[in-house]
RNA sequence: CGGGGCGUAGCGCAGUUUGGUAGCGCACCACACUGGGGGUGUGGUGGUCACAGGUUCAAAUCCUGUCGUCCCGACCA
């Protein structure tokens, strides 16, 4: 490709709106333009990295024995009726009515339509286990799109289904993808770290993700500094401490606290320690669960946050968490948030594990503005039950019992669960099996958030100049950059004999072929991140040399032009 | 959905307080000089000032409403 034909639409402003650094390099090199909130066209050079992380991703699942499919992006509402999702998804399926007032929606995800496939396809034991898998566009209308390409509404994914006639099998095939998932992400050349997960609306048990560490990243990964231990924080157990006897049990006092709500004021307040105060949140019962109440209280250290996802996994908490409102906590208690305690509750109290291991601790007095001080369980203050209701903590003992946690963002690259029979109970998926039985498919599903890894990738490589591709997935991998084309016969003849034959040996070479000063040029092929420069000019040329210098890399070296070739070779090998 | 910010040329912004008919830098076009790290000069192109009402002799500017967009929160594969 030559630069002189060749939209490059770089930027040498950053756009206001772009908050990240990978949104803010992929619109300065020319990589996405916006649409509307969430939506962007991919040019040129964007697309040409896109289709490289694709290709490694289809390379891999074929490697793997997946086969190629691709499903429509557009469902008919049906299929998701039938597996119930049409009512659990919220407004984040973006629903759609064609001219006979037919509904239909945007595919999020393509369960639904894969198993209806697969049951009209598959119907023996014998064509088991099958995996496919497409790479396609989804549409999520999420609440607040952001980040460019990160968290946009429609991106590409890799998505894969697999279909079993055991849970045996389903788990060998797990492991499969599992392993593919790390060839795929070793090969793009990206840090990342498979983790525990939770399986979330999707359903299903065992599940990782898998996550490029970066700063920029939404979710917290617990990982031990001593073994492979890893997880997402909505997962990660908190141990519960080693019980500690109480010893001197203090008088308990009654004291004024007027105003002072939050555990940070109240700890000032009183000259103690957060993790000495004790915080008690009231939230919404299950009703099926408890019919007789309609609140619950969940007690945790001061210094601890709630984890939701495990408050809400036990059966009498309602799902999703609700917190009470002042109201009805006023109702039932007579104070308001911010003086509650675990004091002669009328319902039922669940503590944390380290909530129940403090003693002579603060806690709300149940009546505005006034605290307990020295309080103690059994003594003064009661639970019902002990739960793991609580967000690790950095330096918290690893749950493998191996070395300390230690808590990094990281970005959601990856997503492999083992759904089981959820979908192919609910659509009737079924094979005989080989004593005639007509049984469900356990099945697998296993995402890969295309468009994301390529800002991922650029979360983790990038200077003060721009981007700096892994060679795997660079739009270019050489730049040919010429100096005085149009003053130099000799410069423009070896660049253009360079760019002929790097082409012919299927080498993705770009040609700086416009009339531009060199430092424009350079410049723009950093901001772009080619990882290869060669530069072709008189000055050089007249020892017969050319200069080669590496993307990260502060120094040009100079090589004799009949060697830049095989060079070049060398290095993308 | 709640809170906040912003919509003026392709991009980054000033002008809005105090109403007088739109400007700067970058980019783009032409020419000249320059020619190894985003060069200089001269001359240009490009704007229903988000939209709709209203006030006024006069509105980018004041008032009302709408839309878009970004940030924080809630929410979420």
């Amino acid at each position: 490709m030559r630069t002189s034909q060749y939209l490059l639409g770089t930027l040498r402003e950053t756009p206001a709106d772009a908050e990240i650094i990978s949104h803010q390099l992929m619109l300065r090199a020319g990589m996405i333009s916006k649409l509307a909130s969430g939506l962007y066209t991919w040019l040129p050079t964007g697309l040409r990295v896109l289709r490289k992380v694709e290709q490694i991703i289809r390379e891999e699942m074929n490697q793997s024995g997946a086969m190629e499919v691709m499903m429509p992006v557009v469902q008919p509402a049906e299929l998701w009726q039938e597996s119930e999702r049409w009512q659990q998804y919220g407004p984040e399926l973006l629903r759609i009515k064609d001219r006979h007032q037919r509904e239909f929606c945007l595919g999020p995800t393509h369960e639904e339509v894969i198993t209806d496939l697969i049951r009209q396809q598959v119907h023996s034991y014998k064509q088991l286990p099958a995996n496919f898998y497409q790479i396609q566009t989804k549409f999520r209308d999420e609440i607040r799109p952001r980040f460019g390409v990160m968290r946009s509404r429609e991106f590409i994914m890799k998505d894969a289904y697999s279909f079993h006639i055991d849970e045996a099998s389903l788990q060998q095939t797990y492991q499969t993808m599992f392993d593919t998932y790390c060839r795929i992400f070793d090969r793009i050349g990206v840090d990342y770290r498979p983790v525990d997960a939770d399986t979330g609306s999707i359903g299903g048990s065992t599940s990782h993700e898998f996550h490029v560490l970066a700063s920029s990243g939404e979710d917290d990964i617990a990982f031990s500094d001593q073994s492979n231990y890893a997880a997402n924080i909505e997962m990660a157990e908190a141990i519960a401490p080693a019980k500690t006897a109480a010893s001197n049990l203090s008088d308990l006092q009654l004291v004024d606290t007027p105003n002072q709500h939050s555990i940070e004021e109240v700890a000032q307040l009183l000259k103690q320690s957060e993790d000495q105060i004790l915080k008690t949140l009231i939230v919404e019962t299950d009703p099926e669960h408890s019919p007789d109440a309609s609140l619950i209280a969940l007690v945790l250290r001061g210094d601890h946050t709630l984890n939701e996802i495990k408050a809400e996994k036990l059966a009498a908490v309602k799902s999703p968490l609700t917190f009470a409102s002042d109201s009805q906590i006023q109702a039932a208690i007579e104070c308001k948030p911010g003086s509650i305690g675990p004091i002669k509750l009328p319902f039922k109290v669940i503590a944390d594990r380290s909530a129940v291991n403090c003693h002579n601790f603060v806690c709300g007095a149940n009546q505005d503005g006034k605290h307990l001080i020295n309080a103690n369980w059994e003594r003064d203050a009661q639970y019902d039950d002990v739960a793991d209701l609580r967000n690790v903590k950095e330096g918290d003992p690893s749950p493998d019992g191996q070395g300390k946690l230690q808590i990094k963002r990281g970005i959601e690259v990856g997503h492999i669960f083992q759904l089981g029979n959820k979908y192919s109970e609910a659509m009737s998926a079924t094979v005989l099996n080989d004593k005639g039985k007509s049984v469900p498919m356990p099945m697998g599903c296993y995402g890969i958030g295309v468009t994301r890894i390529v800002a991922a990738v650029i979360e983790q490589n990038y200077d003060d100049k721009g981007i700096l591709w892994p060679i795997s997935i660079a739009p270019f991998q050489v730049a040919i950059v010429g100096i005085n084309l149009h003053k130099s016969e000799i410069a423009k003849q070896c660049a253009e004999k360079l760019y002929e034959q790097l082409k012919a040996l299927q080498i993705d070479v770009l040609l700086d072929d416009r009339k531009e000063r060199p430092g424009v040029k350079f410049a723009d092929m950093e901001l772009i991140g080619v990882p290869y420069r060669i530069v072709v000019g008189e000055k050089s040329l007249a020892d017969g040399n050319v200069e080669f210098r590496a993307r990260n890399e502060a120094d040009n070296q100079l090589i004799a032009e009949s060697e830049i070739i095989g060079l070049i070779q060398n290095k993308l090998q």
